[in-house]
RNA sequence: GCGGGAGUAGCUCAGCUGGUAGAGCGGCAGCCUUCCAAGCUGCAGGUCGCGGGUUCGAACCUCGUCUCCCGCUCCA
């Protein structure tokens, strides 16, 4: 901060980040073998807060719409799903770097401009041979033809206007692992690289079993698995990681409607969670993915930028389709619902889809990153006033890994017994913890680092009437209470009712 | 993958022209008994990211490598 010239969004990640690790929410994965890139670990701290918040965004799925239902799906399908919902065409890349521009491309795109370029020069004949070569090198899996092929054709760099190539290696985004024990001739099985197939290829088991209506959806929370070529900004962007997803089934022709309302659902979630209305706003896909009708990015300002944190796609009915046509499986839905222009049922469909999906890690980091605060606070009056800084985690109480501390005053005169009774009284409802070490505000201070909305301070007077202090983490105010109202107070500001009310 | 920066105790960092590692904070144990990181005593914790090389001697010089950060690039 007192140096003009760093980024002040630099020095921010790096605080979350170290704060992070030292309070037990996030490590780097394997630390004491160097780590392993872009995979991170979730402590102690750290493992409470995202269960807070998948369990929250669960229930807000499952449990406030009663059209939604859940799935947990296996990490490994089937390998012709990839083939089916395109992964195994479009997460496969040739690429090649040009030496003196440092500049990477796809080969098949550089080849393919140069077709593009005999087209438009009138000899579409030598664009067509051309591309046809590239692909009966790229099935061959030739990419020393590739490149001979690029060099042959004199394709140029366009920024360093060289052509001075790397080899073309190819880099592929899905993880996979032997799937037979026996035959290693098997095709390999991936580790999905999204949730959302275990969820299409199951529709119509779903849809049978709990008998749902469209329109519908099904919720998905798990790990899905990317081979990221560059993995940054700390646990953004991760080889592993955790997808919240949620798709829903309508009828074609109500996709819109729905995109729409989801939209505004759930960028409500977030401001619900805390998240600022300012550091939130919705980024309209210009490029659409081959599967998507309309696709936009909730997106939240990290220290390094407004970056997406939640997807929400109209996939039309092009998944379910695609199964259906590999699978040879009817991937239809019969809607009794009378279409009031026919006056007849609308009778079967390929449903189509409209997807949320939020990264877990994301959202996690979101939440760490704008919970994360240091302020400036003053005490005493007049000559004894003095300033001080404090750093603390402004935690929504429903996502807080711990909801209450329990301080005995002092370790003597039966205060500690009090304060395990207290413990034991309140252990069936909430995450507590009781800290009878050290000085009464280093233990609040202590309690500020990882975002416990409520201490609880036993003294003298608790042994004569039964009250408490109950000093608040964000205004460091107190407030003294019978015990016996403790239950319900807390209950009340940590209950997940505050933020679906909200909704 | 390219370019730049960094890596020393749990954290933040110091360590001069090479001479075998330090502080503050934190942690643990005890005393004290106290409402916002109090005081006292004691303790634990580092083959200086890792591996070579140069040197009588390397945290420091050199080469390689790993990891992280920043910028490119990439990102259905």
């Amino acid at each position: 901060m007192s140096n003009p010239t760093a980024p002040a969004d630099s020095a921010q990640l790096k605080d979350v980040v170290a704060h992070a690790k030292e309070y037990g929410f996030v490590f780097q994965s394997s630390e004491i073998y160097d780590g392993l890139a872009a995979v991170y670990d979730y402590g102690p701290m750290g493992v409470e807060l995202k269960n807070n918040l998948k369990r929250l965004w669960w229930e807000t799925m499952t449990q406030l719409h009663g059209n939604v239902v859940g799935l947990d799906a296996a990490i490994f399908m089937a390998p012709q799903t990839w083939v089916a919902s395109g992964h195994v065409a479009g997460f496969n890349d040739p690429l090649v770097d040009n030496l003196d521009s440092k500049k990477r491309y796809r080969a098949d795109v550089l080849l393919e401009e140069k077709a593009a370029e005999y087209e438009n020069a009138g000899d579409p004949a030598r664009g067509a041979a051309l591309t046809a070569e590239m692909g009966r090198l790229l099935t061959n899996n030739d990419l020393a033809g590739v490149r001979q092929l690029i060099l042959d054709e004199k394709i140029k760099c366009p920024v360093s206007g060289t052509g001075n190539w790397t080899e073309v290696r190819q880099f592929n985004l899905m993880f996979s692992t032997q799937g037979s024990a026996v035959d290693s001739d098997a095709p390999p099985v991936y580790l999905r690289p999204e949730t959302a197939q275990g969820i299409f290829v199951n529709f119509l088991n779903v849809q049978k079993s709990a008998r749902m209506k469209i329109p519908f959806g099904i919720a998905q929370i798990g790990k899905a698995f990317r081979n990221e070529i560059v993995a940054r900004q700390f646990i953004f962007r991760m080889r592993e990681f955790e997808q919240m997803e949620m798709q829903f089934f309508v009828r074609p022709g109500t996709e819109d409607a729905w995109y729409q309302n989801w939209k505004t659902a759930r960028r409500r979630f977030h401001e619900a969670l805390g998240l600022p209305a300012a550091k939130l706003r919705f980024h309209d896909h210009d490029k659409l993915a081959h599967y998507a009708k309309a696709a936009v990015d909730i997106e939240y300002e990290f220290p390094f930028g407004f970056k997406e944190m939640e997807g929400i796609h109209s996939r039309s009915d092009f998944d379910l389709t695609q199964h259906q046509e590999l699978s040879r499986k009817k991937q239809q839905y019969f809607d009794n619902d009378v279409n009031p222009e026919t006056g007849k049922p609308y009778g079967n469909y390929v449903p189509y889809v409209v997807e949320t999906s939020v990264g877990a890690d994301r959202l996690f980091l979101a939440t760490l990153c704008q919970a994360l605060e240091t302020e400036i606070i003053t005490e005493g009056e007049g000559e004894e006033q003095k300033t001080k800084t404090r750093t603390v985690l402004r935690l929504h109480p429903a996502v807080a890994p711990v909801k209450a501390a329990i301080f005995p005053l002092v370790r003597k005169d039966g205060l500690p017994e009090k304060a395990q009774q207290l413990f034991d009284s309140l252990r069936f409802d909430f995450r507590l913890v009781v800290e009878e070490r050290d000085s009464i505000g280093t233990r609040y201070t202590r309690q500020d680092l990882i975002g416990t909305p409520f201490c609880i301070a036993v003294d003298h007077q608790t042994l004569e009437d039964d009250t408490v202090t109950v000093r608040h983490r964000d205004s460091r105010l107190q407030t003294r209470m019978p015990i016996s109202e403790l239950r319900g107070y807390i209950g009340e500001a940590v209950s997940f009712k505050r933020v679906f009310e909200l909704l």
